[in-house]
DNA sequence: GTTCCTGCAAAAGCTTTGCAGAAGA
DNA sequence: TCTTCTGCAAAGCTTTTGCAGGAAC
């Protein structure tokens, strides 16, 4: 049921003094197995089926806090939806500007680091991409297809 | 007063059958002698001290068609704050989390394309950096060594 | 003279806040 | 028991919208 990184999560969480409350751990179970890129909308309504009792403001109130302790990610990538990541490590985000999907991909900014950044101190990197996702680029050739027919 | 570049833009703007109004040509003016990265608000207050009759209704009208014709980037490297930016040249954006400051600095996310997105149409690439530019870090330096006396 | 733009006010979203009651340690 | 968390409602922001009057062409 618990896997050790969920563990080591609730060890960090303890070891921060933060109450293990109920709804938290709701949030915090969520992330760790929805690697979707959720916005506080639809953490909300997951959640909220099954336990009713659970308001957006504790919704917020969580992510803010995982993020303020470093365990969580703010997504900015479009200006109208915050989105939250519990991924550590290094990544990119590809938004498909047809069906709104976030993928991750590999890349490492660290390798070769910007000259004209050396005397900056880099505390986060953020890489945001956006277009069409190989799905939605088969789809459209297939409607061309038929427009053409 | 005009220069060139200025005027390709209303020229540009003239081909989509862009009416050039005055509090247009204000708020491109604005972006192009700023690169400030201003949010709505900085352009707005900046504005409306010469042009009183300037709505913030107009602000937003003006940059949100500016965006759509591709002629101005948004950049969402804070989720609290939209900002604007007219260059083009490929550049990342680097806020100083001390003095709220945006730098430029060169990228080129182009010259080793990623392999994982080879099958992805990719339209538009933001880099966003956080953490304390040069001067901040100056200050802190000069405040530990007053505490330290 | 048309068409499009602008400003105002209101509405629509999203996020935060204050506070009393509830739950965690 | 004491502290912290939670939910509700309200407030605070930013951004969008509807519409009548005004400016651009």
């Amino acid at each position: 049921m618990m896997n050790p990184t969920f563990k080591s999560l609730l060890n960090l969480l303890k070891s921060k003094g933060i109450r293990l409350s109920h709804h938290r751990l709701k949030v915090l179970e969520y992330l760790t197995k929805n690697f979707s890129h959720p916005t506080v909308e639809q953490i909300y309504i997951a959640l909220h089926e099954e336990s009713p009792t659970l308001s957006k403001t504790t919704v917020y109130n969580t992510l803010n806090l995982l993020v303020e302790i470093g365990l969580v990610r703010v997504i900015n990538i479009e200006d109208n939806e915050t989105r939250y990541d519990i991924t550590i490590k290094n990544h990119g985000h590809f938004k498909c500007e047809s069906c709104g999907k976030i993928y991750d991909f590999g890349i490492d900014l660290d390798s070769s680091p910007i000259e004209e950044l050396k005397s900056f101190k880099i505390n986060y990197k953020d890489v945001y991409f956006k277009g069409i996702c190989p799905s939605c680029l088969s789809n459209i050739d297939k409607t061309k297809l038929k427009t053409e027919e």
